[in-house]
DNA sequence: CGGGATCCGGTGTGATACTG
DNA sequence: CAGTATCACACCGGATCCCG
């Protein structure tokens, strides 16, 4: 059922509240996921996790581009939202074990949904983007 | 049930390059995808258009918290990946119309799935943080 | 080892005013 | 109607230093 917007799955509607809010903050429970999905490194974060729990330095070495800093951000915004258990080893070297609930667990399938979406068209969108330029906006 | 992650995260791996770009730049397209989708108004907007076209006026009264600057450079961005098409009518006072393309209707479906997670599980993300607000140390 | 604190720049977002 | 221009500001993300 590919079709233009006929199969547009009737529950995103649902999600929008019809005359979008009007309130300066949205509380939509889509939007809020998808800010915090959308930020650099939550996905890569999760996707490792989903692999295997991790220790903190483990996903500092198995993603070298974050910093220590964003890299426990992002893992305490995944914590706080349940998304991810963080538990201590009282070691003689501190460690620390991540590892993903259930729910962060059940993020990976429409998360892979997107990704698989992202991946086939995205070939797609880049050639888009060299044609569409509109203005060389200077600055 | 027990989260049977049924050949879930196969994708996102592939997705990942194996030990993360270490590269300042990252051109995951999953996390391009991510990053636009996760903007505030990108969704919203996508929605609307999803269900049929609309004129730039329309939108921005459907979504009346939206600021005409950031409509524009919404539609701008999405018209630019080639997620949505602008026709402009030279009517006596100007009228332009915007509509999905057939890869910004695509994008509506893993959307639908990501949304559907989002709503089934925002109580149980809203009642983690209402718990895990704060863990300044954990005694 | 696993962080926290601080500074700092880029950008996403918003309010307002102006224009074809 | 459909934008553009400008300013301002919050917040994200990075670098660095420091601590238990």
């Amino acid at each position: 059922m590919s079709a233009p917007h006929t199969g547009v799955p009737a529950l995103l509607n649902t999600a929008l509240p019809s005359p979008v809010p009007r309130d300066e903050h949205d509380q939509c429970p889509v939007t809020d996921v998808l800010r915090r999905v959308g930020d650099k490194w939550t996905v890569v974060v999760v996707v490792l996790l989903g692999q295997r729990p991790h220790r903190f330095n483990e996903l500092h070495r198995g993603i070298e581009a974050i910093s220590q800093r964003m890299l426990t951000r992002t893992l305490r915004g995944l914590e706080q939202d349940g998304l991810v258990h963080r538990e201590v080893f009282p070691t003689n070297p501190p460690s620390v074990e991540y590892r993903l609930t259930p729910l962060g667990a059940s993020l990976l399938e429409p998360l892979s949904a997107l990704a698989e979406w992202a991946i086939t068209h995205q070939p797609t969108i880049a050639a888009s983007r060299g044609v569409n330029i509109r203005q060389p906006r200077d600055t």
